[in-house]
DNA sequence: TTTACTATTGATAATGATTTTCATTATGCA
DNA sequence: TGCATAATGAAAATCATTATCAATAGTAAA
């Protein structure tokens, strides 16, 4: 956990060398921030929690610095048609997609091999090159069925 | 077609009598004119197109329709990341995806049977009942492949 | 057909998310 | 140490979308 803490740094470090950006102590927290977030946070919430611990963090830093993780390839941007982005940590690489509740929001992760081939064949055959794909799945969660029920 | 427009028309009458509502004239011709489009627009290029015919529309009439037209079934809503919702009309429930070019934006639609039971596995599998979903494949057309190697 | 009611419209203001601007501050290197 | 460049935060600007509201239009009953 402390050494992938110190991966995403490092891939975060070089990633701005490489187009002479400068890791700063603002991009520093920003991203140990977000890799501690549990659930898929907009950058408005991420704001939030951010200055609780920096009062002095300003907005403009954060959507600045969001961009800049989602082209490192150290967060992932999720539009769950809300109407503003949510972020979630890739440290591990470990794409995934998501189940969401249209309810109450709640959702889950998956991952499915088969259609992760079945989406680059389909690219293939189309003549494309695949570079990234959202897959969301939108329904009722079993509590929220229920509750309906009553 | 003509069968179709009307078909299109007709659900929509049934729809909003449902909810105490009424076919009116824009309603119509913002039907009518999503149903000409080839390509996927937004509320605001529609909104553009219509002032062609109706010069007094308005921009507040559209968004609210497009939403009608949403709920309906009529159109679909297409959220490709760009900031601003796209709409297709989805007059004969042919349901499918999208194989976005991340380049020029050209996309083709598809759609997998067999992703398709894949999902509805892993909804099932998770107690989600599944409503919809929303796959969107996003890569290089061979065009902008060839762009790129020059 | 008139009346009375209710829904719809368009103009405009408001909202919310995100981006831009810009003066100030911080950083890295010669 | 000092300059050149990048980053920051506050505030304004932008963009898509939604809400407000007075004026208009459609509908159904009298």
């Amino acid at each position: 956990m402390a050494a992938k803490q110190k991966d995403t740094y490092k891939i975060f470090t070089e990633f701005l060398a490489e187009q002479k950006q400068r890791m700063t102590n603002q991009r520093e927290l920003i991203l140990k921030t977000l890799c501690k977030q549990k659930k898929h946070v907009t950058a408005e919430q991420l704001y939030e929690i951010l200055k609780k611990t920096d009062k002095s963090i300003g907005h403009a830093t954060v959507y600045r610095t969001m961009k800049l993780l989602a082209e490192a390839g150290i967060a992932r941007e999720l539009n769950f048609g809300e109407g503003s982005v949510r972020y979630e940590p890739d440290t591990d690489n470990t794409h995934h997609d998501h189940l969401v509740c249209v309810d109450c929001g709640e959702n889950v992760e998956f991952f499915d091999e088969e259609i992760e081939k079945l989406q680059n064949a389909i690219a293939e055959k189309h003549g494309y090159k695949l570079q990234d794909h959202s897959m969301n799945l939108y329904g009722t969660c079993s509590k929220c069925q229920e509750k309906k029920s009553n």
